[in-house]
RNA sequence: GAGUGCGUAGUUCAGCUUGGAUAGAACGACAGUUUGCGGAACUGUAGGUCGAGGGUUCAAAUCCCUUCGCACUCGCCA
């Protein structure tokens, strides 16, 4: 190489088309100043006498109008010397495919990591958009599980929130009538959180506005038309202060400004306007469509103000003042937990611990570290007690080259907004009760890495945090603490909100799933005139096998596309069997299991990895032995990029190609024994690699469909 | 006004970190395969100015700049 004047000889690459050889390299990285056609032809001619070579071939590019100009030297490998070459990879990838640490990992052996996600507030059940939270939570752990970290799942209780003290208010009242529960707890809760929360807005939006009285919790379609009216003249001024300022041609600059302001103020108003009017329409909605615990929250309500109670009641679990509050917060926020807990079992998924915001908050160490922060230099008082934390660019710069990020490692390049830390009367805000829990989380597991799921709306937030955390000598925590973040879902032709109790449900969207799978078994039954289970034990493998194709077929649409991406959930199309991926994979797995079982049964051989390698040195068995090995890589890449959908994708690979091998060589009428055994062996790797594959995604494989 | 993400086939997406040959899948459309090792299958065909424009380079979907479109965020809600 010396001669040619090469160094360092850049990386192979494999040919597009196998037929053009089995490495190549391109010679325009190799030289500057000489004619490259030239060049590959003398080095082509220095390269072919090496003896395991058949012949080097130079490739130039340059019919289509793009990446013209590129030549490639191709080599092709002399076929006996591929055979060798072919047959030893083969035996090494058995050897670890087959044996019982295929997919396990040792990397980060030793290490501790925390997944959060979920932490869905709990007063309405969890829905498909929660639900794309659990599902990239919890396969994300299973990832890192298998880089080796030691992992632990936690969910972070947002019980201190003003939606859960009216809602706790609510309850608090039907339990009093005895009015119990006819649904499931969580669902039943999102109704009294619905409607409590009608009622606190609709109050609050009547004192503001100075509207009549009489019907405190429930805003008339009057009520709508005054403040209409009464903003509309709002606008009306605003809109002359526009005229005005855009008439204005002093100052270009400030001009802008305040006009921007006054736009501003004018959508605001246009949104409260939308809000009061919707206030109207979800009461009456609501009224409709749950009369009886309507009917009884609004009449206990008059009795009382609401504000002032939810307020008083939120005051006193803050403080853990009044053991009977506290208490009967605990009851709801637990009671919907465990049903969260249901339906999350269902997917696969559990939790090894729940933090409260509360217990967080009485623990005092919110109030310490913003005591702490006080006395920093980036901290900025407002009114009264209330502070801010701002971001001085010589902080920031000093943060990033201490941790050692580059600027690109950061969610935020340019300036940072200032973080309000606590309310005028100096009571934490949640900005401080996540700084506070953010230690909490670390300490509680001595944890090298957290990862935080948490939608995307949130990343700003989720920066401002590690700044205060540096300052307080939290380094770690700093730079370990990352932002998996995800993009929210849409269903296509449905809205979901809860303040109007709208929502599929995940509970709906499993139950709907695993229905349509049993119809489509017994479809698939009465085609091959297969009887349906008749007794007892039947029944039961029958349902645990529509329950782990459900798994396959709900978690699959929410983590086959990366986290980054919003999508759109079309239930007809997740529901067909044939454009779902999840099934898919679950029947390429079951079938493989079901070959090798048959030839237990007729030729009692069982897959073993002592087999004739050369029966697999095709183009396709080297192919799919070489993907099963490629799972380390996609692993490293899922942890490295928080995107869980590439081990998705692998397994949809995967399956495929299987499918499709499985088309073109006959197992069970191999053509002798020796061959038999050898496809026998690389069916049961890609059983193995299946098996390992949907466990990833928290998906349990079936053997049967 | 500032910041972040996204934009690739009719549709849903992969590829971009680290530039390299003919831009890959799936669904949908169309045309085939089956006396079966499980048809929830397989094979094939059609379908692309990689949002637009410029730059860097022997070479750009990929890097840089500009621009358009969509979504989200920017001090007392959690």
């Amino acid at each position: 190489m010396n001669e040619f004047g090469i160094e360092n000889l850049p990386p192979f690459q494999n040919p597009p088309s196998p037929d053009l050889g089995e490495l190549s390299i391109v010679v325009n990285k190799l030289t500057k100043d000489q004619d490259i056609e030239a060049f590959a032809k003398s080095l082509s001619f220095e390269l072919v006498t090496i003896e395991e070579l058949s012949s080097v071939d130079i490739l130039k590019t340059g019919d289509k109008k793009k990446k013209q100009g590129i030549v490639f030297l191709n080599f092709k490998i002399k076929s006996s010397v591929k055979k060798q070459l072919r047959s030893d990879f083969v035996s090494g990838a058995l050897v670890k495919i087959l044996s019982k640490n295929y997919g396990h990992f040792t990397d980060h052996n030793g290490n501790v990591a925390i997944v959060e996600h979920t932490s869905a507030n709990p007063i309405s059940p969890i829905h498909v958009g929660n639900l794309r939270n659990s599902v990239h939570g919890d396969t994300f752990a299973r990832i890192l599980e298998r880089t080796g970290y030691k992992v632990f799942r936690h969910f972070y209780v947002n019980d201190l929130g003003l939606q859960v003290a009216f809602t706790v208010v609510g309850y608090e009242i039907l339990r009093s009538k005895h009015i119990r529960p006819d649904i499931k707890i969580d669902h039943w809760v999102g109704k009294i959180y619905a409607i409590m929360n009608n009622f606190y807005y609709s109050q609050t939006t009547k004192v503001k506005y100075n509207l009549s009285a009489n019907d405190l919790y429930f805003l008339s379609s009057k009520d709508v038309i005054i403040v209409e009216k009464r903003l509309s003249s709002d606008i009306k001024k605003l809109r002359e202060d526009q005229r005005v300022a855009e008439q204005d041609q002093s100052v270009p600059k400030s001009k802008k400004k305040t006009l921007r302001d006054i736009s501003i103020k004018i959508q605001k108003i246009l949104d409260q306007i939308d809000e009061v009017s919707k206030l109207n329409s979800t009461g009456i909605d609501l009224r409709t469509r749950f009369p009886q615990i309507y009917s009884s929250l609004i009449i206990e309500v008059k009795s009382f103000d609401l504000t002032e109670k939810t307020r008083m009641y939120l005051k006193n679990f803050s403080q853990d003042t009044d053991e009977r509050i506290v208490e009967l917060f605990y009851e709801v926020v637990n009671w919907v937990l465990e049903g969260f807990m249901t339906t999350l079992r269902k997917f696969n998924i559990e939790f090894d611990q729940f933090d409260y915001e509360s217990k967080v908050t009485h623990s005092g160490l919110p109030d310490e570290l913003i005591l702490k922060l006080r006395q920093s230099p980036n901290i900025k008082k407002v009114e009264g007690k209330a502070i801010r934390y701002s971001y001085p660019p010589e902080a920031m710069k000093e943060f990033r080259q201490n941790l050692g990020f580059t600027k690109n490692d950061l969610p935020i390049k340019g300036h940072i907004p200032e973080l309000q830390l606590t309310r005028t009367d100096g009571t934490a805000l949640y900005a401080a009760k996540d700084i506070g829990y953010s230690i909490t989380k670390f300490e509680s597991r001595n944890a090298d890495v957290v990862y935080n799921v948490i939608s995307v709306e949130q990343t700003l937030p989720q920066f401002q945090l590690l700044l205060p955390l540096y300052e307080l000598g939290y380094k770690n925590i700093a730079k370990n603490m990352k932002h998996y973040s995800y993009e929210n879902v849409e269903l296509r032709g449905r809205i979901m909100s809860g303040r109007l109790a709208l929502y599929v449900t995940a509970d709906e969207y499993f139950d709907e799933t695993f229905i349509r799978s049993r119809m489509a078994k017994r479809k698939s039954e009465v085609e091959r005139n297969i009887a349906p289970p008749s007794d007892h034990d039947g029944w039961r493998e029958d349902n645990d096998i529509l329950l782990k194709v459900t798994q396959a077929t709900t978690r699959f649409p929410l983590i086959e596309t990366s986290p980054k991406k919003r999508i759109v959930l079309d239930l007809d199309r997740e529901l067909d069997f044939r454009r779902n991926s999840g099934p898919f994979v679950q029947y390429a797995h079951a079938r493989a299991c079901g070959i090798i079982e048959k030839i237990l049964s007729e030729k009692g051989f069982i897959p073993n990895v002592a087999v004739n390698p050369v029966d697999l040195i095709d183009d396709d068995s080297i192919f799919i032995l070489t993907h099963l090995l490629n799972l380390k890589v996609r692993i490293d890449k899922a942890v490295n990029q928080l995107d869980p959908s590439i081990i998705a994708s692998w397994c949809f690979e995967l399956a495929t190609k299987f499918m499709s091998y499985y088309e073109k060589y006959p197992v069970l009428n191999a053509e002798n024994e020796l061959q038999l055994k050898a496809r026998l062996g690389l069916i049961e790797a890609v059983r193995i690699g299946l098996a390992n594959g949907l466990s990833i995604l928290g998906i349990n494989p079936t053997n049967k469909l």
